[in-house]
DNA sequence: TTGTATGCGTTATCAA
DNA sequence: TTGATAACGCATACAA
């Protein structure tokens, strides 16, 4: 800027207004420096930008895992809008450790992001992180105050149970995610939820506690197959258990759905192609994505003091040929 | 600072010494700063250390698509690398569009970027971010004064296509990316590469030129089953195009291997349990992200001015069930 | 070992 | 409409 104003001859600030679309400059003199500045391929330095205006345009992206076709759609709907409204993105991935979750935050928080979007893996998250407008993504905590954006995960998981329950199913085994996850705790409702309002009077036969991995969701099928009485319908809480357990029933010769059937949340693509391809409920990814995108960029406009919404958004079960009456 | 400077009843230069680790400072001082730091819940404005310090501790990754896999893997990967060296990371993506590049480049030229790794799109990318070290991974562009890292395409594609002349084959079609890109004229390389060394005089049949995207994928499929002589194999230079033929050879009761073999570049988790399991030339994504990532650190660090690097990593040949003799 | 003072590149305030 | 100047938060050269 100081070249820019050297070269055309006026002052510093007069650069800047040009440059920033004030209305009280001389339409000439704008040009002039616009070209110069063009010319001289000149970049604002944001840093500096940052420190005077006290905003980055920037937003926090906190998220366990980019590898989770999930999470892989959402980082590609946030980035495309927060770009659109000219906020960069600062990405950073937890593995749902605690640990690297807060070491996270501190870092956006020296980043004075103007926002967060976050799929928390602490209880007290905020605490690392405080006055910044943030949305929950997916999970969320109570004790946060912020706004929570995820798929009606009740629903979901009810509708898939009813439909293994009315095909017959009366040995149904659970594998989901850590118990202290409200997305776990909401699934789990609807489970109960789909017992209830059946004629089966008890639950799942098990109920297995894990991560959302391509193993884990191996280990788990060994574990429901190895012991005890085998169930004759598996509910996998995520995409990536529901991979685990197609790859090793297929190692192990079982085949779904004649041997055993097969239902999950969520929607990769290549559930079309799978053999056999999933009855799954298709969370809503892209819409939680948005409104998710626009519900901060509410909060960090003008809107700040409203209360927290709570947005549930419904996806659909989409029956394909992994689930049948069980055998016998 | 001010306020710990306050409280601690030192000069601001002295909080700064305490908190940055020099050496020159009382034990005893240095403690009580870090302590009232820590009480007051202090957190560095990077801001104000980028422009003083003319660092950002921040690298950009710009690349086509979230939801390749191939490409969330590396950003996974990058991710790692970088934070643990205390870099952020910057996220831009292009869509494979030329403007969309150029203004993520000039987006990031403005944050003051330390590094750059980038899956470039443009031809002369560069003369939108000068003077930034950078490493070009996956794809590349000659005239670029910038590392460059990627599997060993060529010899991927030999192999593939050899596996296919082995069996017999004869008519083999081959969808690819667009082709200016350099993996597009690398893999033809080795597709050229493989007739020459075997009995096949001619080339492959058709060579379809599109986009990675499932999309294309089943459209160029589309093509190939309806006009003209039909192929007896396919070569699919990546994942998502396969992911686009498997599912329309499905919708059209095409079955694979039995009546078309395919083969393809890439391999998501997917290929595991997807009907049938695909042959492909397993393209090194760890090894690749990780390399560019050492090799970007390198550059941000001394070794500013050795000669720009050409890391060929090889990949292996899986063959799986989706290549067969060819029928009749 | 510590304090003082300067400047990084911008924006914003105030006079002119 | 313009220019001079202060301030944003931090790191550092230099003096003490």
């Amino acid at each position: 800027m100081k070249q820019i104003a050297r070269e055309c001859g006026v002052a510093i600030s007069t650069v800047s207004r040009a440059l920033n679309g004030s209305t009280s400059i001389r339409p000439e003199v704008r040009e002039q420096i616009v070209a110069t500045a063009q010319r001289l391929g000149y970049r604002p330095n944001n840093a500096a930008r940052a420190l005077r205006s006290r905003s980055s345009r920037t937003v926090g992206v906190v998220l366990p895992d980019m590898l989770n076709t999930f999470y892989a759609k959402c980082t590609a709907i946030l980035q495309d809008q927060f770009e659109a409204q000219g906020y960069g993105i600062r990405l950073a991935v937890t593995g749902n450790s605690v640990d690297r979750e807060r070491e996270a935050l501190a870092r956006l928080e020296s980043e004075r992001i103007d926002g967060l979007v976050i799929v928390p893996t602490a209880r007290r998250w905020q605490d690392h992180i405080r006055g910044v407008p943030a949305v929950q993504m997916n999970r969320h905590t109570k004790s946060a105050r912020a706004d929570i954006v995820q798929s009606d995960e009740a629903y979901g998981a009810r509708e898939l149970i009813s439909h293994l329950l009315n095909l017959g199913h009366r040995r149904i085994a659970v594998l989901i995610g850590d118990k202290n996850f409200s997305t776990t705790q909401d699934r789990m409702l609807g489970v109960r939820d789909a017992y209830d309002s059946s004629d089966a009077f008890a639950g799942p036969t098990r109920v297995l506690f894990g991560t959302h991995s391509r193993s884990w969701g191996a280990q788990a099928f060994d574990d429901l197959w190895t012991a005890g009485e085998r169930p004759t319908a598996i509910f996998a809480a995520g995409s990536e258990i529901a991979l685990g357990v197609l790859h090793r029933t297929r190692e192990m010769g079982v085949s779904i759905p004649e041997d055993i059937s097969l239902v999950c949340f969520g929607d990769p693509e290549w559930f079309l192609v799978s053999d056999p391809p999933l009855t799954t409920f298709e969370q809503p990814v892209r819409e939680v994505g948005m409104i998710a995108a626009q519900l901060l960029l509410g909060r960090m406009g003008a809107d700040e003091a409203a209360d927290a919404s709570h947005v549930r958004v419904s996806g659909r079960v989409i029956v394909r040929e992994s689930t049948t009456a069980p055998p016998e």
